[in-house]
DNA sequence: TCAAAATGTCAAGTATATTTTACATTTTTG
DNA sequence: CAAAAATGTAAAATATACTTGACATTTTGA
């Protein structure tokens, strides 16, 4: 036990966006419609892959910068490529 | 020096919203448009009084979902309520 | 068919958003 | 003017977004 000296080094324990659940989107569609592959499109958001295969699957959400480049780049409005799942109360 | 024993304690180092710089948004005056307080607008999206501030002050960004509720209280769109500085070339 | 390209997964780190608490300053109002 | 209400500030903790790197699986095409 050496000396009573105690290490806590728990430094975040796994999260995984609860938000992110109700928030679909229409990207990989987008990106596929416009023969893109996610290291592309990627690039094109100065985002990473990591980052465009989590939002597409919905680990969670984009933040609002990233959503507008997004929306920015596919020509289209923030509110028509993620849907918000009306349970705001 | 105790036996070489060093403990790393710097948790986070202050961080202020990069992004957000680049962010404006009518929050302020569209509360006051509707005679709300700070508290009261925190109330109604589901925030404390502190992200009302930090969000009207531009200190940082909304989340996506949180710029939705925003916008449905509102009933404007995300990117008419929040001003993306035109320089993402 | 098999190699390359694309997609997926995992883990740990950094960045940023949000909360909580507490107090200070400004604005409003009786 | 004084009290109350509204707004501001600051620090530390927690939650979530994003990165980096490494490796596994699937898909595609010569």
């Amino acid at each position: 036990m050496r000396d009573g000296v105690i290490i806590e080094n728990v430094k975040h324990v796994l999260h995984f966006g609860k938000e992110a659940a109700k928030l679909k989107n229409r990207i990989r569609e987008l990106r596929r419609a416009m023969g893109l592959t996610q290291d592309e499109l990627a690039g094109a958001l100065s985002v990473t892959r990591q980052t465009v295969i989590a939002i597409e699957k919905g680990t969670y959400c984009a933040s609002l910068p990233l959503a507008h480049r997004i929306a920015v780049f596919f020509g289209e409005s923030i509110e028509s490529i993620f849907i918000f799942d009306e349970e705001e109360q």
